[in-house]
RNA sequence: GGGCUCGUAGCUCAGCCAGGCAGAGCAACGGGCUUUUAACCCGUUGGCCGCGGGUUCAAAUCCCGUCGAGCCCGCCA
């Protein structure tokens, strides 16, 4: 049925509603005293076909129903989860007026609890109330909603039929607690920095760029907060960290959203080994607390965050991998034969990881932390043995985090930062991300910062794995599309409803 | 940015290869039914076939373009 014509019967029965006195939109609360899954766990123990007295009210939306006559069976879903409710013309008050409400309806409803004679638990509905009208029809109830692009569109809708979609951002909420707890246990101090920028930094990636009217000048979304929590290091805070929304302008694939939310934190006077100790413990507790075990099935694979973690050097897991041995070859030699395989790069650094990218990543499956960068794509590190003292951690062929010794030297920053702008300078390719030079934080350094190490973490990835999802819109609750044509609502097609409301 | 796939009723899908009346189930509407749970039975309604061109006597179907989505690749957790 076409959709002026189908929404025409809903709001025919808001009508009839209002007519009634029944306006749902007018009332305010409803006093629930119980949930659908509450009820059901209490009372799993009747008899089919007993009756109690048990008097309860309940609310939520109209799943199903089913009219038998003289008796309607329907399914109201709230939070918790799903309760059958029986409408009896012999016992339920308006049983007439029932033909109002329908799949979609939020209702709420006080009555007796039941088991039925088939032994479901549910309510025998005393008296009803329509609370919220829907005025579109809800998906197939057999096969609910499945198109993907308007699961992401309206999510509210994929939220409404899909309880997994919905238990992933419960699952979500649980592990970013878990996180925040473990970190403030460890005397972490919790902030937030600018999101609006005069300089991006701390990462490699393109800006969202966008102008302050009223400073009259431009500013950059961050693409990360690394800069800001290392002058808190400078100022003080010993350990800080941050849930920091970041904006990258950049494609959109499964393992990329222009908006995603990064962890971060600094912590003053500890090494990079160190902090790949505390990484491991906080998620292995983490995951064993909020999954319940510290295995995870992951798209057929199982990931095993029990510690400790392998550590490799990446140019030692491209030997053992490749089979090729960086160390050993000179500039010439591994960019020709990283053109064989296809890589185009023009630093060594980029080279190397690109190589790791080719022969290592997708293989590795457990938690992995990959130590020993190539200096010179690691212009905020300190270097160690001619590496970079930085480590990235893999799980499941995905880069999750990102951490290293902050380099605290600010004359060594400054030629770092100068370099990148060179870089950019006399550079061919297109699109190459460089760091710009950042002054302030030079100058912050300028002024002590203790030696530190400090982790980003992706968090979107972190929550892919334990909701055992493969693509990160899944893990986001409006992940970012393209904007739609026009969107019809009630008032364009049926513009007299606006008059029931003056 | 390049390649592949998809877009048909509110939802889930068939029809497209090989051009010939626009289809099904669910939902909705009318009727029946006092224990169903994808309730059932009888009846009815419902279409910009993403959008725009082209080929053809004839296009949902073939061709070109375009928009949107998904996957792969190149680049940013």
């Amino acid at each position: 049925m076409t959709l002026p014509r189908l929404v025409k019967d809903y709001i025919d029965r808001l009508k009839e509603l209002r007519e009634l006195g029944k306006d749902p939109f007018k009332i305010k609360r409803f006093e629930k005293n119980a949930s659908a899954e509450e009820i059901r766990e209490k009372f799993s123990n009747l008899e089919a076909g007993e009756e109690t007295e048990v008097r309860v009210k309940i609310a939520g939306r109209l799943m199903s129903k089913r009219k038998h006559g003289g008796v309607i069976f329907s399914d109201l879903k709230d939070y918790s989860g799903r309760i059958q409710l029986v409408f009896r013309k012999d016992y339920t008050d308006e049983f007439k007026e029932l033909k109002l409400i329908e799949r979609g309806d939020i209702v709420g409803v006080e009555g007796n609890v039941i088991k039925t004679k088939r032994g479901e638990v549910s309510v025998l509905v005393k008296s009803w109330v329509v609370l919220s009208k829907a005025l579109r029809p809800l998906p197939d109830k057999w096969h609910g909603l499945e198109d993907v692009e308007t699961r992401y569109r309206q999510r509210y809708v994929d939220f409404i039929m899909n309880d997994d979609s919905r238990k992933n951002f419960i699952l979500i909420n649980k592990v970013l607690h878990l996180i925040r707890n473990h970190l403030n246990e460890n005397e972490f101090v919790e902030v937030y920095t600018p999101i609006l920028q005069p300089v991006y930094g701390g990462a490699f990636a393109r800006p969202f760029e966008t102008y302050h009217n009223f400073l009259e000048q431009k500013m950059y979304l961050r693409i990360a907060p690394e800069l800001y929590l290392k002058r808190l290091l400078v100022g003080g805070f010993e350990r800080v960290y941050e849930f920091a929304p970041c904006f990258r302008n950049e494609d959109v694939d499964p393992l990329h959203n222009p908006e995603f939310i990064q962890l971060e934190f600094y912590w003053a006077y500890i090494e990079l080994n160190e902090l790949m100790d505390f990484l491991e413990e906080m998620f292995e507790s983490i995951v064993e607390k909020a999954v319940g075990s510290t295995k995870i099935e992951y798209q057929g694979r199982t990931i095993d965050f029990s510690k400790p973690w392998k550590r490799m050097r990446m140019t030692d897991a491209i030997k053992e991998y490749g089979g090729v041995d960086v160390d050993n070859m000179g500039d010439e030699e591994l960019i020709q034969h990283a053109e064989e395989l296809g890589i185009k790069e023009e630093r060594r650094g980029d080279v190397i990881e690109k190589l790791f990218d080719y022969y290592v990543k997708d293989k590795i499956v457990n938690p992995t932390f990959i130590t020993h960068f190539p200096a010179d794509i690691s212009p905020l590190a300190k270097k160690a043995d001619g590496y970079a003292d930085r480590m990235e951690l893999y799980i499941a062929g995905m880069e999750v985090a990102n951490g290293f010794s902050e380099l605290n030297n600010p004359i060594e920053q400054y030629k770092r930062f100068r370099e990148e702008e060179e870089l950019r300078k006399k550079s061919e390719k297109k699109g190459l991300e460089t760091m710009p030079m950042d002054k302030d934080y030079v100058r912050a350094l300028e002024y002590g910062m203790p030696p530190a190490s400090g982790v980003g973490i992706g968090l979107g990835r972190l929550f892919m794995i334990l909701c055992n999802k493969a693509t990160l819109r899944e893990v986001i609750a409006f992940p970012t599309l393209a904007k739609e044509d026009e969107i019809e609502v009630i008032p364009d097609l049926y513009p007299e409803v606006l008059e029931w409301y003056e």
